[in-house]
DNA sequence: CTGCTATTTGAAAACGATTACATAAACCGT
DNA sequence: ACGGTTTATGTAATCGTTTTCAAATAGCAG
């Protein structure tokens, strides 16, 4: 069933057909009406395919995502796809389970033309590589980024976020503040870090190595590098951790060997997934603006696709701090935090 | 940069490039080498959407997922991906959250071609229109179902796993057990509804329909509907739950009631999600073959597009009760139950 | 009714690969 | 060296749209 039947049942060309189905205004309400009849007649669908071979556009953007089970990505999706609905794209998802390989084979997607565009949730591939796509293709990248290559991009600022979460410790009355980063490959693992050692040195507080595990965000992780921190022979009072699943997984670790949260061991995570405020104790953490990074990184991907030109390519949102049991602040009558730890 | 610059440059036709791109084998030595260099020389890159128009299929299936963030689907969709990418396919996937109509706009893609097959994890729209869909292209329903639908299927058996779910609450001396449900126009829910009855009549347990309540998948109205059943005049002592996220939420609703789990009140979970035995106290679940069920549906899905026959179209994978903290119950040395509660 | 412009339409050429068919080249046994 | 096979290559048609360009028609002022 193609468009040829549709035009001789109509008794019209297939130029007609197409443009009723493209640009109906340039038709006349008369030949419109007789072809729009046929097509219902015939049950026509038009082939696909060979429009985009034609059009050389297929209307889908593809995001990438680093790990689909990660809830913290959840949000970040859903902007983008409502952006995307609203504009006529099509949103299919690509889940490279962390590994930069996958990475790749997806990006090359875009080198073959079956996407319009595409939204990197995680950068881990060769950067040069990358700079070369980012070239000739719609590329936005969103929450990881890479240094010194002209994407757009949209994010928070990590080093700072997670030098006020390390604050926040301090503040509290902690100075054995460890951390249990990300794999050290991924650079949003390198800027907490970077924060987390930047509030220590701001406020005298000595740099201990054994205070640094690397996890892999996993919950799993985080449960076996707390096992580590608590084992040593003077153990830290707070953590830091990357990511609020590894938190989950660290106060697990915690519980299990007899300490409680946040009397002996203060916790403070991540990402602010919905699971944060479910867990017991609940979880204090850095929020990311997840829905508004995925709705304005689409809004950049968009502009890139139609040749706009925008003069700002880097977006950097907001993050909030949200204090709730695992930190074991209080908030006092007059608004401010009471220290309850030594 | 076209397939005839290459041959060109390699002073062949562009059949002879083709063939090398495609079956290297019918070319000699000696031209595919002339080919191949050339191809290098070029950086040339297939345009991969003329090809499909040719060939009549892209090589990508997708994956219809009622919610992305669900835990559960993520164990699916790796056995899914795995199994596809082994064959050469590419999985994309569609999430609908749980909204049939955008359900119905992702089927469409396969009515334009867009993509070889398709596997349903959610089958909530028409059964008239799945029905045409699948008779005319390739698809496979995995989880959910749809009764009278001759589609390839694979799930567990939902009405006899609730039954032992419940039988075993009642097995620890519980008689005054709800349950809450998922969404009812999903078959699912009616499905472990039906088990969470019959085991009730089978052991001579009134249905008590202020027992019922009817959740949406979400935590949150696991925690909502648990505060209902809490506040009845005589609230139940066990409570099994349509799926792992409701129980947790079920549970937190327990905890800020003054109640404990199990002592208090008994809770059941479905799916055996990582949060259940993360969770404290450790969920008691059913648990499901995610990735099994992944991987089955593919090769099936699989078998479809190449138009092998298969004689079995429907496969019932096992099931299991893993027995943790919530419901209360403890083996005992002999590796039998004991029961705990009045 | 004529001539001019604006609006609709159609014929045919793309788009870039694959492949059926024909032909040429290579191989082989006698 | 010759026919007969097998193997390797090329020619050209094809997939189903969109779009350019030209032609036809309609609309309208004088």
């Amino acid at each position: 069933m193609k468009m040829d039947d549709v035009a001789k049942l109509a008794d019209v060309s297939t130029a007609t057909v197409s443009r009723v189905l493209t640009k109906p205004s340039m038709v006349s309400k008369k030949t419109r009406e007789k072809v729009l009849a046929a097509i219902e007649e015939l049950n026509y669908q038009p082939h696909v395919v060979a429009r985009q071979f034609r059009t050389r556009e297929t209307k889908i953007i593809m995001v990438v995502v680093p790990d689909i089970t990660s809830a913290f990505f959840a949000g970040v999706l859903r902007g983008i796809e409502h952006y995307a609905v609203k504009n006529n794209y099509q949103v299919i998802l690509a889940d490279t389970e962390n590994n930069p390989e996958r990475e790749r084979e997806y990006i090359s997607l875009l080198y073959q033309k079956q996407v319009d565009g595409m939204i990197l949730l995680t950068a881990r591939s060769n950067q040069q590589e990358l700079a070369h796509i980012a070239d000739n293709y719609p590329v936005v990248l969103a929450c990881e980024y890479m240094d010194g290559l002209n994407i757009p991009t949209v994010s928070i600022d990590n080093i700072s976020s997670a030098r006020k979460a390390v604050q926040h410790l301090i503040d509290l009355g902690h100075s054995r503040i460890a951390h249990i980063t990300g794999p050290m490959d991924v650079i949003l693992s390198r800027d907490r870090l970077r924060g987390f050692q930047q509030a220590l040195i701001s406020n005298d507080i000595e740099n201990n190595p054994l205070y640094i595990q690397e996890g892999d965000f996993s919950i799993k992780s985080g449960y076996n590098q707390m096992l580590k921190l608590i084992s040593l022979e003077v153990p830290p009072s707070a953590v830091f951790v990357f990511n609020d699943e590894m938190a989950i997984g660290a106060i697990n670790a915690i519980k299990e060997s007899g300490l409680n949260v946040p009397e002996d061991i203060a916790v403070v995570g991540f990402d602010n997934i919905e699971m944060a405020s479910i867990f017991t104790p609940n979880l204090t953490t850095i929020d990311q603006p997840k829905y508004d990074i995925g709705t304005k990184a689409m809004e950049l991907l968009l502009k890139l696709i139609r040749k706009e030109t925008f003069s700002k390519k880097k977006y950097v949102l907001d993050n909030q701090l949200i204090v709730r049991q695992t930190c074991g602040a209080e908030i006092n009558a007059n608004n401010t935090l009471v220290k309850n730890k030594i």
